[in-house]
DNA sequence: TATAGTTGTCTAGATCAATAGACATTTGAG
DNA sequence: CTCAAATGTCTATTGATCTAGACAACTATA
């Protein structure tokens, strides 16, 4: 019983839209490696049989192959075939005491945590709203960045209310750590009231500092946690690098 | 004292990344809009500026400004101006008790829910792993559209143990309810267990079931429900339009 | 050690994306 | 009514993307 295997198999790839073919196709095969459809023989189909698949031309997959190599997700060897080197998806989780590091500790085997910068600023009608606070009421913003095992996985302004916690720029930076810098301000315990998620394409500065290529998603949560009193202490916005993270809600 | 209007306001657009200049445009002004800079005027700025603030010809605006129109988004009048149509996003409560239309009910005038198709299918390993059940386990699935005011917001696969719920395909069409097919099976009471949520590429499938165009994202949430003593009853794959959407969590 | 199968490199041409400039058409304000 | 400001349309040109084909270089295996 043959099986057609030309127009059948085809993968679409749709022309004119201002995303190029090979990006499209970079698109789709990384999709494809961490959905596990390779794994098999943990290699990348020949680029003839995927020009094939896709119904473009060699030259246009190795475009597509060249940027996945560029990203450190695939590797290329004259002879053998293209190898895929990374896979996996990091799970950050969200739930009622969801705290950055301790969720990951056992995906990742290094996590660090880079303090970009620190400032005491008027609340935006944004940040207001969401600490309960009135527009202009002094915050302290704290600007990190966090990677695992060397790549970035994401890019936070944290919020707060720079009455109740004067020194958390200080404590942070001495402490490396959110709860440590509550903890020194004598806050011992607070839960995450709600999160907000969206998805969108990156801007310019969330490229550069999560080393994305053009036309890259981040997922953003704003999230509000508060003392067990219900009074809010942070509020933050983090974007995470899309095709390195899920999200993961417990409840 | 003068202020710098070029090159200090200028806002970055990559060029040969595989992404369109007028699509990266697209994107961003999609974005602006969904932030209500816009919002004093109701307008999206002249061609002329928009040109000048992201440094190339007004041609290229005028693509993006296309392509956001063809979407709704905006409208241009000639010799007024372009106008801003529409720019919220719908928000999604993700919760322990999470019914669909509930949740949206307040945000859209209409909303439908679209039967696509039904099977009665062996589980795959992913679904089976999910519902507690050993794979090749028959399993109903149900695809669905879900829109609210014409505009297709998610498609949906749900997965049911057809052992458990053998009547659920026509149960749900009767009823147009989920939760009321569960009780026409004796069920009357299940909860959200677990949310798991990424961000990536539409498919081709994605694209036109939505009515997305290439590069467009969605939200995917996979959602397990459990009756109250914790047996699997649904597992299921939303994918959201994310630039219709955000999502909420509650906690 | 051949040989099939794979990636790497080069050339040439066709199609799409972006720039540049000129001018028409419509709207709203003075 | 006139004019400035905005969008609409057209032509021409350049640069990026995609196709097509040929062949080189490397790898694993029979």
């Amino acid at each position: 019983m043959p099986m057609r295997k030309d127009t059948a198999m085809r993968k679409v790839v749709e022309r004119q839209t201002g995303v190029a073919l090979w990006r499209q196709i970079a698109d789709r095969i990384r999709l494809a490696i961490s959905n596990g459809d390779y794994d098999a023989t943990g290699m990348v189909p020949p680029e003839t049989v995927l020009a094939g698949e896709f119904g473009v031309n060699r030259h246009t997959v190795r475009s597509a192959l060249a940027a996945l190599a560029e990203e450190g997700l695939v590797r290329a060897v004259q002879g053998r075939g293209t190898m895929i080197e990374r896979k996996e998806r990091v799970s950050y989780p969200i739930s009622k005491r969801t705290r950055f590091s301790q969720g990951l500790g056992h995906q990742v085997k290094e996590i660090g945590t880079q303090l970009l910068g620190h400032a005491e600023l008027p609340a935006t009608s944004e940040v207001a709203k969401a600490l309960g606070l009135s527009p202009g009421d002094p915050v302290t913003e704290l600007r990190t960045v966090s990677s695992g095992d060397g790549r970035p996985l994401s890019v936070s302004s944290s919020y707060y209310p720079a009455h109740r916690f004067p020194r958390m720029a200080e404590e942070f930076e001495r402490l490396h750590s959110v709860t440590k810098a509550f903890a020194a301000h004598g806050l011992d315990d607070y839960v995450r009231v709600s999160t907000e998620i969206v998805a969108r394409h990156a801007d310019a500065e969330e490229l550069s500092m999560l080393k994305l290529s053009p036309g890259a998603i981040v997922l953003e949560a704003q999230s509000l946690n508060a003392d067990l009193d219900g009074r809010p202490v942070e509020y933050s916005r983090s974007r995470f690098a899309a095709d390195r993270m899920k999200l993961k809600i417990e409840t």
